[in-house]
DNA sequence: TAGGCCATCTGGTCCT
DNA sequence: AGGACCAGATGGCCTA
């Protein structure tokens, strides 16, 4: 296995791994920080057993998969810009602990079902007394999360009130009794708290 | 020191 | 053919 060390790797001839990465322009516009910079320039400087190779074959292979190392890169790198711009949406906390992607993207599962479960009660509580109900419905601030990753389930469309994330059980901030429910009777938005897995 | 999280590299696969 | 996407591997940093 590990075909990273076979001696047809030859990535290493051109692997400075020098600092051109970090400005290759990539489509990041949130640039490390200068300590940041250092650190990542670190983590790249990441040679894999040296080969010797003059073949030209070879050394076009080799640009190719450093272009596609750079491209990879970039990818990665939107990808947490995204993952960013999701926690900068969810609820802060005050000791300003970044959620991990993986809370990130339970804390936001859950956010909008706790969202979607304030629109669904606040409808219900307009249709008893007469109010008009809200033009908003869980629909609109979420296409249903399509099931089956991670293992967890998402039943929208049911709309019985324990819609809940059913959900995940490696998500331990997720309500899961009907208890939990009274946050939605509190702060709507900061009550919320209990639902960032794993940190509170 | 072990474990968690992360960035990066890499080869494979699928798509355009 | 080249790019996007993915998953596995690897090593650095940090914290309990």
């Amino acid at each position: 296995m590990d075909s990273v060390f076979s001696d047809t790797d030859t990535s290493c001839d051109l692997f400075p791994h020098t600092d051109d990465e970090d400005s290759r322009g990539s489509v990041r516009g949130a640039s490390p920080q200068p300590d940041q910079q250092q650190l990542q320039q670190k983590k790249r400087r990441r040679g894999r057993g040296c080969g010797r190779s003059d073949s030209t074959a070879q050394v076009v292979k080799k640009n190719r998969r450093l272009k596609a190392n750079d491209r990879e890169r970039n990818r990665m790198h939107n990808l947490n810009d995204a993952l960013d711009a999701l926690r900068g949406v969810l609820p802060a906390f005050p000791d300003e602990t970044k959620l991990t992607k993986i809370e990130t993207l339970r804390f936001a599962h859950n956010y909008i079902w706790a969202l979607s479960e304030t629109i669904r009660i606040a409808d219900l509580q307009a249709g008893k007394t007469g109010d008009p109900p809200l033009l908003l419905s869980p629909s609109l601030l979420v296409e249903a999360p399509s099931p089956g990753s991670d293992g967890c389930s998402w039943s929208s469309s049911g709309s019985s009130s324990s819609s809940s994330p059913a959900y995940c059980a490696s998500s331990p901030g997720s309500p899961s009794a009907p208890e939990d429910y009274s946050f939605l009777q509190q702060v709507p938005v900061f009550g919320f708290r209990s639902f960032a897995p794993g940190i509170y």
